[in-house]
DNA sequence: ACGATATCCTGCTTGC
DNA sequence: TGCAAGCAGGATATCG
């Protein structure tokens, strides 16, 4: 599943590849996949120049000539690859577009539910209300502290779903989140509101450094993912509790455990991580 | 306004 | 062996 340094890496990898590209011409072999509709959409795109190709959170956005954006959101499975025109469509290729050099960049989505978005340049924050939303990216210069202080201490969602919150911190998603919180030792199940500043601190730290790896290692081949421009992410070799249930915990050697949080599938070790007060309770009305 | 829940999809895993 | 059911999950829509 993409998270943000998937789509950082796919975002490098396509600008080497096709910025400065022409569109020709648009296949869509999904409707629902595009919006304004599959007419729109193609007929919007011919003849338009790839001038440059932006990223916020998870967000891709291709800036076309003429003042056009498409903004494209990989979602679980979603690929993009550019192939010589004569090369064989795989089986879920959904969106083909035709250069004028010949190439195509193709969208591949085995699960069908990444979606892009065609709007004028400027309106992205307004016309997809979830990208004008996103918090700050995860960075020293963007995710500050004081920002961190703020948003966790005003909420009592635990700290699990908080972090997979795009408006609150752009771009992570389930395998970054764990990680970041067995390396910064707090339990998934924290209320965001009682972390110390201290932990705050040490949360911070990790996700800025975490990303940045992730980002250096070409992001994280766990499932489907991979770059398809030459580049193997190799990440998946630093994940400490993502997939690891069962398996002794590299600090502390207590088997990783795997739980559902806000219906999401966590890794955390219980030692390291002990349960805080607040689920212990939960746990003794069961 | 917010949280909880259902929905979208297909391929892989599990269980009988 | 075969097949049905269950599971995976990011963003969004809907409900309360």
């Amino acid at each position: 599943m993409p998270e943000l340094p998937e789509v950082e890496t796919v975002r490098r990898g396509l600008t080497r590849l096709v910025q400065g590209a022409t569109i020709d011409h648009v296949d869509v072999y999904y409707a629902k996949m595009v919006r304004p509709d599959a007419e729109i959409f193609t007929a919007d795109l011919i003849g338009r120049k790839i001038e440059k190709i932006d990223r916020r959170g998870k967000y891709l956005l291709f800036r076309f000539s003429g003042n056009l954006t498409m903004v494209s959101h990989l979602r679980m499975e979603g690929k993009y690859d550019v192939q010589p025109e004569e090369s064989p469509i795989p089986k879920h290729t959904h969106v083909i577009f035709h250069l004028t050099d010949n190439r195509e960049l193709r969208y591949n989505d085995t699960r069908k539910f990444g979606r892009m978005r065609l709007v004028e340049t400027g309106t992205e924050d307004v016309e997809l209300p979830s990208l004008g939303k996103l918090g700050p990216e995860p960075t020293a210069e963007t995710l500050t502290l004081a920002y961190m202080q703020q948003t966790f201490g005003k909420s009592h969602k635990v700290v699990k779903p908080f972090l997979l919150d795009q408006s609150r911190i752009a771009g992570l998603g389930n395998i970054y989140v764990d990680e970041v919180l067995w390396l910064s030792k707090i339990n998934p199940l924290t209320p965001a509101d009682t972390l110390t500043k201290d932990q705050l601190g040490t949360l911070r730290q990790n996700i800025i450094a975490e990303i940045a790896m992730a980002i250096k290692g070409h992001g994280t081949t766990v499932h489907t993912f991979s770059t398809a421009f030459g580049e193997a992410g190799n990440f998946q070799n630093h994940l400490h509790v993502y997939g690891h249930e069962g398996e002794p915990c590299e600090r502390c050697g207590t088997e990783i455990v795997k739980i559902k949080v806000a219906q999401r599938g966590t890794h955390f070790c219980p030692h390291c991580q002990p349960y805080p007060p607040e689920a212990l309770e939960e746990m003794q009305d069961d």
